[in-house]
RNA sequence: GCAGCAAGUUGCCUUAUCGCCCGGCAUGCAAGUGCAGGGAGGAAAGUCCGGGCAACACAGAGCAUCGUACUUCCUAACGGGAAGGGCUGCUGAUGUAACAGUCAGCAGUACAGAAAGUGCCACAGAAAACAAACUACCCUGACUUGUCGGGGAAAAGGUGAAAAGGUGAGGUAAGAGCUCACCGGUUCUGCAGCGAUGCAGGGCGCAUGGUAAACCUUACGAGUUGUAAAAUCAAAUAGGUCACGCUCCUGAAAGGGAUUCUGCUGCUCGCAGGAAUUUCAGCGUGAUGGGUAGAUCGCUUGACCCUGAUGGUGACAUCCGGGCUAGAUAAAUGGUAAGGUAUCCCGAUGUAAAAGUCGGGAGGAACAGAACCCGGCUUACAGACUUGCUACUUUU
RNA sequence: GGUCCCGUGGCCGAGCGGCUAGGCAGAGCUCUGCAAAAGCUUCCACAGCGGUUCGAAUCCGCUCGGGACCU
């Protein structure tokens, strides 16, 4: 499964936007935001992913965490409900680093919460 | 063989599979798809220096501010590097009564000027810088014979981080570079060296302690800002400018001569109010410049890398041949599975003790992630390899 | 990416070459029937390393940590 760059989430606009109005929920060892995207035509569900630099100096691991997170939702994102197209963050509040099999463990967690969470 | 130190090199590997970024080729209107490639470091780090590049500024000189500071060289440049010199420390030899001194080796060194000027030097001590004189010393006067006064001198004592050249001899009332020898200092001349400086000889009894990582002086250097710079293209919204329109609707000012309408009064004159007219604002339409979001560019062929040759003590330079080696931008190198190396633990074997060998297990390895590009410096770094030096042990 | 500032007991905070003030907090004592307040005593510090200097919290260099600003 592919996760091209127009899935990413990059416009300053839209992260400004998702973070004032969006819905956002804690599951150990993130935080997360939600929001359905503006502009309902776009064909593609857009994630970002972020690691304080409070928490983790070395930019060696916090690279290393944002790539496992990106690894763990591009292998489980079919998961994603299909009718809407949301923006989300995955923000990583965790003061260690967590193995890869945990991190999915965790995000598929997140995934099947998305259902639940009404619609803002 | 083993241990330590220094310098240098390197700094996990293989296979399968699912992915990420880049440009190339093919295909497609396009989105995309397929094929074969490439894709982090020695420090990418800290941002401590220097340069390239870019924009802006800029007559010349001086002053101020900041930086640098033994010499020569290297370099695009440097606060970096190389070679050399001085100084300091340690070790050994020599030397001495003991120091000092001399020679050698190793290590360190932000190392211009304190004789241009100013400041500061706590406590202790008599005195901390034009010298002075507490104890003690020498000469001498007085008397109450162990005190007081006058003079000499700066060697001894004690204090201190530092006390006004050191040692020895002569000299003297006692002393003192007062005189002499050696050492040190300073200055002049000669020689050697590109130079820092060194060596030799002569003069000066030696007259001014430390601190410039205190102010300062001297010499040399420095325009400012940074690739999120700069350049190109350019939405939406607001506003700027220009043009056209305003039949109807709105506001302000001018105008009210003529014409026309209404009112005062039926007419004329007169007066008042409006319309018309002009200007500005406003509204509408179109154009346009600046320029935000965004996109492109800057962006990777460069003081580049590799091999070799030549010159140089060396840093480095020149030349022949070959190579193209990351370009992301909410930011690309990862995940999974299996195996192997390094390391650690346990057991067996082996041995004087180790090493080694076999089996099992742990563990997936150090420091660490490009952000315009280079040259340095500094800091972090498990393990492996190479070379040199030192110490110990064994053998010849 | 770039620029600048700060670091002194548990906390706040002065000190700019010569023994690290002061306040709050803690401990003990006095006072009181007991406590509070007050008074006295005491405990605990210059972020780290190296250099300059006789002497460094202070001056210089490097490192570590914290913070601010520009875009």
């Amino acid at each position: 499964m592919r996760f091209v760059k127009k899935e990413r989430l990059n416009n300053e606009i839209l992260i400004k936007e998702l973070f004032e109005r969006g819905s956002s929920f804690y599951l150990f060892p993130f935080k997360v935001h939600l929001l359905n995207n503006p502009d309902p035509e776009f064909p593609f569900h857009q994630v970002m992913f972020s690691v304080s630099k409070r928490n983790f100096k070395k930019a060696v691991d916090r690279n290393l965490l944002k790539r496992r997170m990106r690894e763990a939702f591009r292998l489980n994102k079919n998961m994603l409900p299909a009718s809407r197209k949301l923006l989300i963050a995955y923000i990583y509040t965790a003061k260690e680093i967590l193995t890869f099999t945990q991190i999915q463990e965790r995000l598929v967690k997140t995934l099947n919460r998305f259902d639940h969470v009404e619609k803002v």
